[in-house]
RNA sequence: GCUCGCUUAGCUCAGUUGGUAGAGCGCACGCUUCACACGCGUGAUGUCGCAGGUUCGAGUCCUGCAGCGAGCACCA
């Protein structure tokens, strides 16, 4: 068999994750077990407009980890891809190419425009969904949705009629975040605060019939044209004789009362508040509990309206600042101008600034909605948060504070409004224009014009991908998810609205857990943005190292946020060509061997390195079984990384290379290769859901591969690793005893190497070894591996007895249980310098002693501590006293 | 203002019930040892942000402080 010494990634990440779509091997079907329990995940839809990036493939590592985790065990596993439709984002998409040939989507109305934007989903949407492929994913693509899809908008009506009906949602004026350029209303959560500096200006308005002004302060000038009232607290005593007077508000000469009420802070400003009901929510509360008139003054293009006056009619808001500013001082009403800084609200999509609006539109009360979540939240803690610290409060205090959710968008790529209006002024909400009609008794239907925020088709997202509003029989089977992972942000916009939806529909959880990402930042600890152009592109780092590498790093980061170390994926790259090569030593020598071969029936009879690497492995697959399910990626990857390679590399493989390697056939021969393929096919079994690519094309290529090797429940599937069983710890082939006595020739081994670099020995130079071990137990092993010993000390001679006999001119080391050794350096040993070896050697030794001493020497400690503890620190004790005793020992012979 | 994180070896980070500080990279020395130089062997490196406290014992628990960061509220 030929293979090259160096892995090359491409090779098989281009050839397997074909076979594995082709074969269906991704979708649920291929479990054959009825009974199999259910494992599932919807994936967070990608937007249909963007492109992979590092918090993607982070996120796809470990759902697909969990995945081929679930799978393998033997789960119906199922993970939903899909893409979301991004309404404003899209839209600004399609009309930025519209533009750029001279047109615009008004020019071409809006069916031509609708058209447009499904053409371009279909051509150059889906690069996200493509790119999966190259991650690995073992998403269901029988199963592949999208938020426009036809069954999913149908979902989306179904949601907004029984809210509707339910008074959950309703169509009126209310106070929205307006973005003048996308010319669209905007959710809260769409918009960001940003600190600003700027001024505050402090401006008077007389108080009719007398000469006394009210400064009032504010960071907007030009809204005081709409002002409708002044604002102070009922507790202020500077105010108390004002309340209920009236002003002359400037510019405008309206009269405006002073009202009482306690959302002023009296500390802060002048401790009079301008009130502007239409143009800032917290006017807007004030307006409603007082009456107050709206006055608009501002538009939807953030220019002035008629009613700022003709003086100011059409100025855009900041040019009327400014006017309004230099009128106040022209007529000495401006009191003053401090710098201040302030925060501010910008379009989320296009960094705009919004502006408060009264606008007919439609909202959903979600405090109705939340209340069940906060009841599963309260009762059985449902969903479980990873971390849970602080998201399960974020959660919580986020559900416990919700405002009205303003539904529509002035756009039109998304999902119309299902709401028609009569001539004579009826609003008729239906699932469909015919039902619409029917319930209107006529034809003469106008339907809303807007379309939905597309978070309200996300918040559907977990039941509408598996059929809902249809009992079908996915829904029935894969409902409740198992869980959700997810980036940070989007906690509010999508994880909680997904709670309420599931919970309201199905009265059960989406998500058994929620699992929040880590963030990766560059290497400055930027957070990585198009702006700044300081992003990593994945599909880059997996040219350049492999998937499997780079997914080894992102697994690895599980909840932190972490600076991008592009170190990290260059050492998994060769840990990767570590396991191509261990697997091509193995090949090389296996003729006549086969995988699940080589044990003999009983334990008893094996080897003790047999023992112990199968003790390992059973103890590598616990470790890493419970670490996944408890979603420690990073122990799994760490428990993986060192079995194979200190244990399996590092020692089996040199253990039994003499032989796996001899020269002549023979069964011993044969059943040492067997062996060492079975463990090497065990551990590709637990990398795999990590490394898919590389595990699945030496896998391939393992001899002995068949239907034993495959899950019970995939009986008659393609063989392939991604069905193979995921090894399941055995308790009864975890051997401590055979670890002690395997650790105790490692330290030997470890011990002589020592020796031979310190004493500059050459590499090629065999040397003798001399051993002594009071135990006789101790002798045994090290008599029954002193072939193996010699092979990796590369001695030429073993000698062991009870006692130590070795040369003066030797170098010495101790052991554990008395044990010491010597090499004999004949006329190339310094004294001195062996001298001075030991002496730090016994320094090291005496210094821990000192400490255990003191420790055991304390009452309180033998008394309180654990009698397990206790009993630890003097076995070690003892091991010390025997090892410094060994060591003067040796150090005597060198006494001058 | 409220809530919460982080601060461990030169760098990036682990450290799961409190019980002798770890990994990878980097560094030093030596190796064409017949799977792998993307390798092998050996070695050096930390007063675990600072100050207190609880405890027989604290990187780990508590309090305060500092630096960095996140979310929420407010910002007239």
């Amino acid at each position: 068999m030929d293979i090259p010494k160096t892995y090359d990634p491409k090779q098989a990440e281009e050839r397997h994750y074909a076979n594995w779509e082709s074969q269906g091997c991704f979708a649920p079907e291929i479990n054959r077990d009825p009974n199999a329990p259910v494992y599932s995940i919807v994936i967070p839809p990608p937007n249909v407009t963007g492109s992979l990036h590092m918090g993607h493939a982070l996120q796809h590592t470990l759902m697909d980890v969990l995945t081929r985790f679930k799978r393998m065990s033997g789960h119906r596993t199922l993970w939903v891809p899909g893409e979301d439709h991004a309404g404003i984002s899209t839209q600004i998409v399609v009309e930025r190419e519209l533009k750029r040939e001279g047109t615009s989507r008004h020019e071409l109305g809006r069916e031509k425009f609708l058209e447009r934007v499904w053409q371009w989903r279909h051509e150059s949407g889906s690069r996200i969904m493509q790119q999966m492929r190259r991650e690995g994913a073992s998403v269901d693509w029988s199963r592949q949705r999208f938020t426009m899809d036809e069954g999913l908008s149908r979902a989306v009506n179904e949601f907004f009629v029984r809210c509707y009906e339910e008074g959950l949602i309703y169509h009126g004026e209310g106070m929205i975040n307006w973005c003048p350029r996308d010319q669209t209303a905007l959710s809260d959560l769409e918009v960001d605060k940003e600190a600003q500096a700027g001024k505050l200006y402090y401006l008077q308005y007389p108080v009719k019939g007398s000469d006394r002004r009210v400064t009032v302060a504010t960071t907007r000038p030009e809204t005081m044209l709409g002002d409708t009232a002044v604002a102070v607290n009922p507790t202020d005593e500077r105010y108390l004789d004002l309340v209920g007077a009236t002003l002359l508000l400037p510019l405008v000469g309206r009269e405006i009362t002073v009202v009482a009420d306690v959302f002023v802070d009296p500390l802060f400003g002048t401790g009079a508040v301008k009130v502007t009901p239409a143009h800032d929510p917290n006017d807007y509360a004030i307006g409603a509990r007082h009456e107050l008139p709206l006055v608009k003054v501002i538009d939807q293009h953030a220019r002035m309206t008629a009613g700022a006056g003709a003086e100011f009619e059409g100025l855009d808001r900041y040019e009327a600042r400014e006017r309004v500013v230099a009128k106040f001082e022209e007529l000495g009403l401006l009191e003053k101008v401090v710098d201040y800084e302030f925060s501010i609200s910008k379009c989320g999509r296009c960094r705009t600034v919004v502006e408060p609006l009264i606008s007919l539109q439609w909202f959903c009360r979600q405090s109705e909605l939340a209340r069940r979540p906060l009841d599963l939240m309260r009762e059985r803690r449902e969903p479980r948060f990873v971390p849970e610290n602080p998201y399960e409060k974020v959660y919580t205090n986020w559900l416990e504070n919700l405002h009205d959710w303003t539904l529509s968008r002035q756009l039109w790529w998304g999902h119309r409004i299902p709401a028609w209006y009569t001539e004579d002024g009826r609003t008729i909400v239906a699932r469909s224009e015919a039902e619409a009609r029917e319930r209107a008794g006529t034809d003469r239907l106008t339907q809303d014009p807007d379309v939905l925020d597309t978070w309200f088709s996300s918040a559907l997202w977990p039941i509408s991908t598996l059929g809902w509003p249809d009992e079908t029989p996915d829904l029935e089977m894969f409902y409740p998810t198992s869980v959700l992972i997810t980036a940070r942000d989007i906690i509010f916009l999508w994880v909680s609205r997904m709670m309420m939806t599931g919970v309201k529909f199905t009265g059960e959880r989406a998500f058994d857990d929620v699992f929040i990402t880590g963030t990766i930042f560059d290497k400055h600890g930027q957070r990585m943005s198009k702006s700044k152009n300081n992003g990593v592109d994945p599909l880059e780092i997996f040219d350049k190292y492999g998937v499997d590498a780079t997914r080894l790093v992102l697994a690895s980061i599980e909840t932190t946020d972490t600076r991008w170390n592009e170190n990290q994926v260059e050492s998994y790259r060769n840990f990767a060509n570590k396991i191509w090569n261990a697997a091509r030593f193995c090949l090389m020598n296996s003729e006549g061997a086969r995988v699940g071969q080589g044990f003999a029936e009983r334990r008893a009879d094996w080897a003790l390195h047999d023992r112990w690497i199968v003790s390992r492995l059973n103890r590598t697959a616990r470790i890493v079984g419970e670490a996944i399910e408890k979603y420690q990626f990073h122990l799994a990857v760490q428990t993986l990384y060192h079995f194979f390679w200190d244990d399996f590399c590092d020692w089996y493989i040199e253990l039994t290379k003499s032989e796996v390697t001899g020269a002549e056939a023979s069964p011993a021969r044969e059943a040492a290769r067997s062996r060492v393929l079975t463990v090497l096919e065990q551990a590709l079994r637990l990398l795999h859901p990590f490394m898919p690519f590389i595990t699945e094309e030496l896998w391939q290529m393992l001899p002995g591969i068949g239907d034993e090797q495959l899950h019970p429940a995939y009986a008659a599937a393609p063989l392939t690793i991604m069905l193979a069983a995921y090894p399941q710890a055995r308790e009864e082939l975890i051997d401590e005893r055979a670890e002690g006595e395997m650790q105790a020739i490692i330290e030997l081994v470890s011990r002589v190497r020592n020796i031979r670099s310190e004493m500059n020995i050459k590499p090629g130079e065999a040397v003798p070894l001399v051993v002594g071990a009071p135990d006789a137990e101790a002798r045994a092993v090290f008599e029954a591996g002193a072939q193996q010993i010699a092979r990796l000390v590369r001695a030429s001679s073993i000698s062991i007895t009870e006692t130590l006999d070795a040369p003066r001119a030797s170098a010495r080391a101790v052991l554990g249980g008395g044990a010491e050794l010597a090499v004999p350096l004949e006329g190339l040993i310094d004294f001195a310098q062996e001298r001075e070896r030991l002496r730090k050697e016994e320094e090291k030794l005496t210094k821990e002693a000192e400490r255990l001493r003191g420790q055991l020497a304390n009452e309180n400690f033998v008394a309180r501590a654990p009698a397990e503890k206790v009993a630890e620190l003097r076995q070690r004790m003892t091991d010390i006293e025997q090892r410094t005793s060994a060591l003067r020992q040796s150090m005597e012979a060198f006494a001058e």
